[in-house]
DNA sequence: GCCAACGTTGGC
DNA sequence: GCCAACGTTGGC
């Protein structure tokens, strides 16, 4: 899952231990969200940061509900198509696990023969839920972070 | 700050 | 339903 480093670092989620994965407004990004499980690992990607890449995991603790803020006329998120009826929007919640001691980087990710495939590497991935493989999960997870 | 890639909107 | 125009994302 992709944040900008700026606005909702790892650090922000460390402090409030949960948060709901709100604002979300691309709906292979939301379907991706309706697929996850409770328990599932979450690799916590930062963008336009130095260095970009992951700098740390959390969990799915929620599965799929209504984004509230699609709802609400004030957020930047309203959508005034949804409906409390049918919504639109979907998040899941997501609980803080751990802070890699050093982030993995975008450029070693690129770099690293055993993460081909992963959506990342690709110019132009802009989807800011995107699924990992096990084996490339546990790959960054065990060998290449701490 | 630039710009390529992408998704969405809206006219036809 | 097509596609040009537009706005946004995100790496560099």
């Amino acid at each position: 899952m992709k944040s900008e480093g700026d606005s909702y670092p790892i650090d922000a989620l460390k402090k409030k231990k949960t948060d709901t994965w709100d604002g979300v407004r691309n709906y292979q990004a939301r379907n991706f969200m309706k697929d996850m499980m409770v328990g599932d690992g979450v690799l916590f990607y930062h963008s336009s940061a130095k260095p970009n890449g992951i700098y740390g995991l959390a969990k799915v603790t929620k599965r799929a509900h209504p984004d509230v803020t699609q709802f609400d006329m004030k957020s930047n998120y309203f959508d005034p198509k949804a409906t409390y009826e049918k919504p639109i929007w979907f998040c899941v919640d997501v609980s803080y696990v751990k802070k890699f001691k050093e982030p993995v980087s975008l450029a070693l990710i690129k770099n690293d023969p055993n993460l081909k495939g992963m959506r990342v590497r690709e110019t132009g991935s802009r989807l800011s839920v995107q699924p990992v493989s096990e084996m490339h999960f546990t790959y960054i997870t065990k060998e290449l972070s701490t």
